[in-house]
DNA sequence: AAATACTTTCAAAAACTATTGAAACTTTAA
DNA sequence: TTAAAGTTTCAATAGTTTTTGAAAGTATTT
């Protein structure tokens, strides 16, 4: 297999991974592509290389800045805008895990609580009761654990430990 | 809220929390449906409760079966077929993330140790593999740290030290 | 062995999601 | 101020995934 040929096949199986992450296919190639881009691309390239429309393009350059995993970049004596994507895939993985944990942990751990507060002695209301209980006790201990862990990120220590912890 | 309303609620949110991680309604509706009844329920009373057809009620009560999630239960005198759910969260947890390691970690990993045989001098081709390496890098500690997730499961001590860290 | 009760399959239809491309908008340079 | 270069939006279209429902299959009972 050749340069192109594994560029190819890396940014095909980001965008198949990406799927079956509920990420679209334009949005995981995309982000691919930039990833092994040693510059910073513009749109133009970026529709060229994937054979995309420039609609489509923008689009999911944008949603991608919102998850601050692409940056725009300006290039002096140049109008048009460049993309750049965070290559520090330590960096990477911690943006996901945190954009995740605010777009879909917080919301369910606030319908949780809600759910929680429903008292009904019927069988049926037992189970409710065991389940919704169960499932915020694992929720709870799941968003800690990705709470230790963007603070490692941050914590020379934490880091260390858990390197150790994982080796 | 009462009971009626809280499951209604429980199931949609289910549902479509299942939609953001590539898994389709009706299988996390039947899940969360399964999740809080007290007992096993049969083919007709799921497509009932959740009003979807035989077709989609059976497709999608394999599919939890595949993933380890439910189980097929016969209750003596009775010819039709009953399914409950494991209830146990942490069991549910542990079950997703060992049957995503293996239909998404595992191939992704094979891809990365293919693509990381590429040799080439260009600045394109550094670019290639400083990415690939580093994805590789990433990649192989998510998958220790999950490995060490699951023996955590079966080890007593291991089980208790997680549990104080992420208290 | 035929009727009954239930499960599974699968092609077609419906629902949903992603993509296009042209038009509107914005910014820059002359 | 206007033309040129570039970006964004959005309705229409294309593509994908899910769901249906009827038919085929299987096991159980009489």
């Amino acid at each position: 297999m050749n340069l192109t040929e594994g560029r190819e096949k890396f940014i095909q199986t980001w965008g198949t991974l990406g799927s079956n992450w509920g990420i679209n296919r334009a949005m995981a190639q995309i982000h691919a592509l930039l990833l092994i881009s040693p510059n910073a691309l513009s749109a133009e390239e970026i529709m060229e290389e994937l054979k995309i429309s420039r609609g489509n393009a923008n689009m999911n350059v944008r949603a991608l800045m919102d998850w601050g995993l692409v940056f725009k970049v300006l290039k002096a004596g140049e109008r048009r805008e460049f993309f750049y994507a965070e290559k520090d895939m330590w960096k990477v993985a911690m943006q996901v895990v945190k954009e995740r944990r605010k777009r879909e942990l917080e919301p369910i751990i606030g319908t949780i609580r809600e759910l929680k507060k429903i008292k009904d002695e019927s069988v049926s209301g037992k189970q409710f009761e065991t389940t919704i209980h169960d499932l915020d006790s694992v929720i709870t201990k799941a968003d800690k654990t990705i709470e230790l862990l963007i603070k490692a990120d941050e914590n020379w220590f934490m880091n260390n430990f858990l390197k150790i912890l994982m080796k």
